[in-house]
DNA sequence: GAGATGGATGTTTACGTTAACAATTTCGGC
DNA sequence: GCCGAAATTGTTAACGTAAACATCCATCTC
């Protein structure tokens, strides 16, 4: 900036208004230190910028990875309202959840570029561990029961699950098996208690969990196991691909769907209006859980801390073939 | 630091030497600064390390979207190894890909607090508008054909055609129809151009190419009108996705996979391994893509630019069930 | 025991920027 | 032509940190 100055010939307090597009220069002097900077090819230092302001305009993103489509989603959200409001997204990762590694990443945020954070965890192992955020730092949670100690924005997971699983009942199914999501993730055990609680409310056997992780591959050897029992006639997969496995082994067993089983899965991802049969599915809305969690953190980094509390983003059933009414002569049919 | 220094009865400097585990502290001394900053809850100030050290151990990530399998792969990938030397990772997004976006981007990168920057973006937006990083910036480009600009790193696109086309004819097709990514994509074009390749030194007819947006649902309607063809007996998919869309119609319109036709994809999605059925795809290595970047950059990072150039990463076709030899009496085992 | 040695700690300065204030110039009005 | 007000430009200081150098003190050597 100083190299500026001199060659235009002006004080860098010049160049310095001149850069930000602060009034009070004259327009010739504009153009000249314009002509400078880019004969130096100047550009400002942010370091400087953000150390002299106090705040970096940028946003921390604590993630354990971006494989599932929900944390991608999500993260895009994040970043393109983040982008509309000046902020920049830096991506925390953190490679195996352990607890070492989560509390690194938390100690290492409080020394981050950054002046607030969205946590994209499974908030299980902050409990265990009792690891928690550097004090005073502003944080968003996604997807976790920290609601009594930070801000949770989350998809209203319950709900979903219990549009899932009446719509089954509706349809005439004496009851819903359930492929469940791993035990460690809040949103799986939410999808599951509220599978739990509607089959109870409406007196119906509660079956045997099958749990999956999230993959289809997990679904599939799941749904192999559904396959062999004759009276599973509908099944609920905590997420899109595991339901894409169950389609698969209820095809291999010979299972057809919907006629002999009906599947709804849970996310509708891009791909699920594609599977065969195209599948019935709950909608979340992972934009709009990125635009709260923005939305929620700037708020906090601009008038202060934000109280506690959960933010329940609404789900909606979106009906496609994999689902129908239970067949009454399903031997007959098959035959 | 100030305030430690002071609570510590020490001078700044010693704080400062303590913070990052400099020798030369007596342990008593190191003991009380400790115990000052645990006081205050002290956290360095990175901006001020930033200015005074002149980098910021930060690499921006320029990218559409993380919509897409490949990208949020590699932007993953990216993440992990730029973490393990002590990097981290921000995003910078442009949202619709029109070139004031493009262009803005690359203008904000100059003033953002990065060291580098991976370009993930179809740079053919780039060459149309005459647009290109500000001189200085340390850059990475995958997959484009900027390699005579900047060092490129990129999926061996053609090779992976090459096989997949290979294996069809090597199925006894006679020839084989390709449903390819949308043209603005290079990838999609490479992968486009060596499936013609492949088919003129093999002396085939090339059938005329469908066109998709990767996305299941545009491979659905693709595949749709390849249904119609009676001797489109084999498909090459640009994308996974796609491919799942193409099965989807095959199913529909009654053609079996692979008895009446063969399909392979491109990618080898996790979820590639459930559909039905199981899909012969090209694997690609993103996580590869992203380390390689990574290590790209730090080198001219810590060695001053590199040369440019195309670094390739080999591809791998996996065999499933979605592909098999042609049928030679289709007609009459369908009767 | 005086001087040399080296380890522990303190002082000064600079990184690049901008707010606050000071100085200078311009210009209108009488 | 002179004064005051407004517009333009310059000067100083501070943001938090760490390298370079300076100082102090304990210990060791002869």
């Amino acid at each position: 900036m100083a190299d500026v100055a001199k060659l235009a010939g002006v004080s860098s307090q010049t160049v310095s208004r001149v850069a930000n597009g602060q009034p009070g220069v004259v327009e010739s002097t504009r153009e000249q230190v314009l002509a400078a900077m880019r004969e130096l090819g100047y550009r400002p230092n942010s370091a400087a910028r953000s150390l002299r302001y106090g705040r970096f305009n940028t946003i921390g993103v604590i993630l354990f990875g971006l494989s599932s489509t929900g944390n991608s989603r999500t993260v895009e959200a994040i970043a393109t309202h983040a982008a509309a409001e000046g902020y920049a997204i830096t991506l925390i990762p953190v490679g195996v959840p352990t607890q070492d590694n989560v509390l690194g990443a938390f100690t290492r945020m409080g020394e981050l570029a950054v002046d607030g954070v969205i946590v994209i965890i499974e908030v299980h192992l902050l409990d265990a561990t009792a690891v928690a955020l550097p004090p005073g730092v502003h944080a968003v949670v996604v997807d976790s029961d920290a609601g009594d100690r930070y801000p949770v924005v989350d998809t209203d997971q319950a709900d979903g699950a219990r549009q899932a699983v009446r719509h089954l009942l509706e349809l005439g199914h004496r009851t819903v098996w359930h492929v469940a999501g791993p035990a460690e993730s809040f949103a799986a055990e939410r999808r599951a208690s509220a599978w739990r609680a509607v089959l109870e409310e409406a007196g119906r056997p509660v079956p045997p969990v099958e749990r999956g992780d999230w993959s289809a591959d997990s679904g599939y050897r799941a749904g192999l196991r559904l396959a062999d029992h004759p009276d599973c006639t509908a099944v609920f997969a905590a997420n899109d691909q595991m339901a894409l496995g169950v389609l698969r082994a209820l095809h291999e067993r010979g299972r057809r769907v919907p006629e002999d089983v009906s599947v709804v899965g849970f996310d509708d991802i891009a791909d699920a209006s594609s599977y065969l049969p195209p599948l019935t599915t709950v909608h979340q809305d992972f934009a709009e859980v990125g635009r709260r969690c923005v939305r929620s953190l700037l708020d906090q980094i601009h008038d202060g801390p934000a109280a506690p509390g959960t933010d329940l983003v609404p789900t909606t059933l979106i009906t496609r073939a994999s689902t129908g009414p239970v067949s009454t002569a399903r031997d007959d049919d098959r035959a």
